[in-house]
DNA sequence: CTGTTAGCGCGTTCAA
DNA sequence: TTGAACGCGCTAACAG
């Protein structure tokens, strides 16, 4: 491995002192003569040499780096769509920001020792949570002890460090069942993941609203792991034991979808029959046939804002606003 | 903001040396007494303090962290579920391995830019690319003059400091192939992305070998950018020019399940009047029905083994396999 | 077992 | 316009 070039390095080879060759780097041109300053570029590129960010950043007492952290239960923490996208939408805008982007992704009970929280400090921070509604409010406690800017997604939090940002699911589970009732469905069954987020009560909420105000009833389905097989079995479990309701309201995209593959499969007609909805559409959708209707979440876009929002606290040292919340695009479809 | 403490600050109050502080935190206990060790411990936990990473690692010369570099001209770069499944693994190696894990996504005509090329060093390497035939040479070279070890994804490069990691697509192409042969099959449309990546090519030529070895063809149909809409008016294109093949052999389950909705909505019979198959399985291949044959890739464990192989060249300084296959499964399914 | 010294590479300060 | 000295926080090497 061959030395890396420093400063003093390419100072020397200039005859000139590492101070102008800084000057250069640091765009401070007017400090530095035209010619000067062409030979060190030339230098620089001959030498090969890169910045030490480690030796700057201890005299910046910055780290120039945002950590995001995962709370997922399974290994493979960026298969959730939803998770992917905003990581994407972080990472751009970190990226461009010139900051570097640190992905963790750690299983919720490991969630305290993360190094994240412990030896490796970054100017702020970006997390999605998991885990049981009191793990969830003591990590959100310890986040805030950090004393750096931290975005939570899809989650809330009282502090001055800690902006949330969530999508509107209210309004958009309550758009949809705008739309069912106003076709005349009163008996709606919703498909909920045994675990109870936040953004799930949410949209339980303005479903059972608007339901409700039409003298309608929502009777929630648990779907245990939300996976394609227990779906199924507890969507087919629940028909065995109330029969069809008008509608099946999907808690989100792979609920409705397995939904739907089990009632084609048993000759049931949609929307004839009955009608099926989704929440939160990725890509795949477009293979499900009827098309379903359904919600159309700014995942990217709230990865992005994520990366805004932290860049300016991180800058400023404290967040403009410190819940923000996005609006949700209804996707028309023949399912419903 | 509080000033946070340092080494030095807890020395001071505990009233030792900075270095006794140290020895503590790197484990090195029979350097200590235990109960001074105690007292340092108590004072550390008292002052909230962490460790500055960035002065140890200009000290120690080292970064500790990896770098994954994502080629590709979506701003979504974590759509595909195939690079997903690579950074997971990765990341959860590098975590676990106390590495940082610095994500980037970049479009490809912006790559010989990223700061991970730059002024961001870091001690290893992954990437992802993209782009035409040449920029990715291009790229590929410009990686080896790095210095640190590189592991390439679905790439080869002959260099001391580079390390490929792939799937056995050729082998897995050529199984489907054989399996379809053995059906009768003799005329294959073969559904691939305008893009030729390394991967694409070798399926194709599993496939063909296969198929000409007992005297069929193999047609290639471009579906462009591989969506939804691309494969769909491709293939349609293509039944209008050619009539429908034995099988359409897919180049990954988004082309064949574009397919094989188109296929189903004209009411086509699968697999009695035409056979599908697909590549590169993920989880929403589920929802399709009838059920994909298709190969599961080993993406997840692609990025883990990216991560091992460069942990221990980052530390023994080369790589003990340059060039990395693994096997992938096939999953049977009725749609051929 | 504990303390002292020195220096990693950079940027700021102050003087020339 | 440039140079020298200093210190960011940490640890290896050595001394006590």
């Amino acid at each position: 491995m061959i030395k890396q070039a420093t400063l003093k390095d390419v100072a020397k080879v200039c005859g000139v002192s590492s101070m102008t060759v800084s000057n250069v780097l640091n765009g401070r041109d007017k400090e530095v003569g035209a010619k000067t300053r062409e030979r060190i570029l030339y230098a620089i590129a001959e030498l090969g040499y890169r910045q030490n960010l480690a030796a700057k950043r201890l005299r910046a007492q910055k780290t120039s780096s945002i950590g995001m952290l995962i709370l997922d239960d399974v290994s493979d923490f960026l298969n959730d769509p939803f998770i992917a996208q905003v990581v994407s939408g972080l990472s751009n805008h970190a990226t461009e920001k010139g900051y570097n982007l640190i992905l963790q992704g750690l299983r919720s009970d490991m969630a305290m020792s993360s190094s994240l929280l412990g030896n490796l400090r970054t100017d702020g921070l970006c997390a999605t949570l998991s885990g049981t509604s009191d793990q969830r409010r003591a990590f959100k406690e310890r986040l805030a002890t950090l004393g750096i800017p931290v975005v939570l997604i899809q989650e809330e939090f009282d502090h001055p460090l800690v902006c949330g940002i969530r999508q509107d699911d209210y309004t958009a589970a309550a758009e949809i069942a705008e739309y069912l009732v106003a076709k005349g469905a009163r008996n709606l069954h919703y498909l909920s993941p045994s675990a109870q987020w936040p953004a799930i009560k949410e949209r339980i909420a303005g479903t059972t609203k608007v339901c409700e105000a039409v003298g309608g009833s929502v009777k929630v389905i648990d779907c245990g792991d939300e996976g394609f097989k227990a779906t199924q079995s507890a969507v087919s479990n629940s028909i065995g034991l109330h029969g069809l309701p008008d509608v099946f309201v999907g808690g989100n995209d792979r609920m409705a979808m397995a939904t739907l593959r089990l009632l084609i499969d048993r000759g049931i007609r949609i929307p004839e029959d009955v009608c099926v909805t989704g929440f939160n559409s990725f890509d795949f959708v477009a293979f499900a046939q009827p098309k379903l209707l359904t919600a159309q979440s700014p995942a990217h876009e709230m990865g992005r804002l994520a990366g805004v929002e932290l860049v300016k606290a991180m800058e400023s040292g404290e967040f403009q606003d410190r819940a923000i919340s996005l609006p949700i695009t209804i996707v028309r479809g023949q399912s419903a």
